[in-house]
DNA sequence: TCTGGGGTCCTAGGACCC
DNA sequence: TCTGGGGTCCTAGGACCC
């Protein structure tokens, strides 16, 4: 049997949480929320017990990566504020996010999928995209076989949603969820699809979204009965005709597997708003330790990058970048710090800052050997003279 | 009780080149 | 001698996603 396109959007249930909960049964049932410092595990104790931390007592800037769904229902969700959700349900437990072992149960279930369907586009720590186009079997079986291939080899559940390209089955996954399987064609779109809020669609954000609603649009059947013209007025030529596009179901992206990088980063946000002269110290210790870490994991990953780019966060909000592109790429320290303090000279130093971010980008894989990098790096400070002189 | 950290993609202007 | 058009790179900001 030849299938037309196929694609398949999985979806790990509450991921973080429930990774927590493998660790923690105890908590099963239980309204908990993931988020904060992670330096602050709780410990089990010699008769087996645990002291976890509640919502109520947390004091910082953190905001929920993951809440369970015990801990939904009051109204608590990803991306909010901690001191917020504390309000919302002082007594659900909260744990700091352990990112190492996410990412350890992240591998486990891409290589549970990957044996049964191999082309696959990683969208992230929790989700993939699976193109089933060349495979036999009827998308039920499929699915069901890598829904049980997942539990097996995690103890977790995932959603699936199949449909015949991106963007549908990322709006099936999320239809019946948890441990949910929605499959669906073309056809199904006017009872499915045209009922649900445009937020739903993958790129209409918040800024879109209240700009749609203005325009009287809510639901994706509102969006389906503007012509491509009037949203183009609206929203420009590209946005506008891609609005239009979607709202019929229409994305022709194929599933991408192997992607490259295109920048790697670090960033850090203040427990306290911090002044640039009289937390100086703090400041340049932060940022040499991001530059640091930026450094590490290209190294780590084999990229070396030619722009250097910083990033701050004021007080009131506002976030600024400044850029720098060097002419060889690099994937050292020093370099990279630099560099990123030459950015630092391009901007207004007179507000407390909240943020402070060092990206590379422009990156190539890195077969640069050692010699040719360190003559590379005496090069710099002719290279940077250059560009201040401008 | 404001708003993390890691990313991608797009737009837009100016420099510079042909 | 006032006036092209296209292409690429660099920089800055913003929307959006997980």
């Amino acid at each position: 049997v030849k299938w037309p396109r196929r694609i398949a959007h999985l979806d790990m249930d509450a991921f973080y949480a429930s990774v927590e909960l493998l660790r923690y049964p105890e908590l099963r049932g239980k309204p908990v929320a993931i988020g904060g410092q992670s330096d602050k595990r709780p410990v089990r104790l010699e008769n087996g017990s645990v002291r976890f931390s509640r919502l109520r007592n947390y004091v910082g800037r953190g905001v929920v990566t993951t809440a369970t769904y015990e801990a939904r229902v009051f109204g608590v969700s990803s991306g909010m504020g901690l001191m917020k959700a504390a309000q919302l349900a002082p007594d659900a437990v909260l744990l700091p996010a352990d990112f190492g072992a996410y990412r350890h149960y992240s591998h486990l279930f891409k290589a549970a999928v990957a044996r049964i369907a191999p082309r696959i586009e990683d969208r992230g720590i929790d989700e993939i995209f699976i193109d089933l186009s060349d495979l036999t079997q009827d998308s039920t079986t499929i699915a069901q076989y890598i829904k049980q291939a997942v539990r097996d080899c995690t103890a977790l559940s995932c959603s699936i949603g199949i449909a015949p390209n991106k963007l549908l089955a990322k709006i099936c996954s999320d239809l019946d969820k948890p441990d949910g399987l929605t499959i669906m064609g073309f056809e199904d779109m006017p009872e499915r699809v045209w009922p649900l809020p445009v937020s739903k669609i993958n790129g209409i954000g918040p800024k879109a979204n209240r700009k749609l609603a203005m325009l009287g649009i809510t639901t994706i059947g509102d969006l389906a009965q503007v012509g491509a013209g009037p949203l183009q007025a609206s929203f420009g030529r590209s946005y506008g005709s891609w609005l239009h596009e979607v709202a019929h179901g229409i994305d022709g992206r194929p599933v991408m597997t192997d992607v490259e990088p295109k920048s790697i980063s670090r960033e850090t946000t203040f427990e306290r708003d911090l002044h640039a002269r009289q937390d100086r110290r703090i400041l340049s210790e932060v940022f040499t330790s991001l530059c640091e870490g930026v450094a590490q994991d290209l190294q780590r990953k084999g990229y070396g990058g030619r722009t250097i780019s910083i990033k701050l966060r004021y007080q009131d909000f506002r976030t600024v970048t400044r850029d720098i592109t060097l002419s060889f790429p690099t994937a050292d320290a020093a370099t990279i710090r630099r560099a990123a303090e030459e950015c630092l000279r391009r901007v207004a130093l007179t507000q407390r800052l909240r943020l402070l971010g060092v990206r590379v980008s422009s990156l190539s894989s890195d077969s640069i050997s050692e010699s040719k990098r360190s003559r590379q790096q005496e090069e710099l400070p002719l290279v940077l003279g250059t560009a201040d002189s401008n």
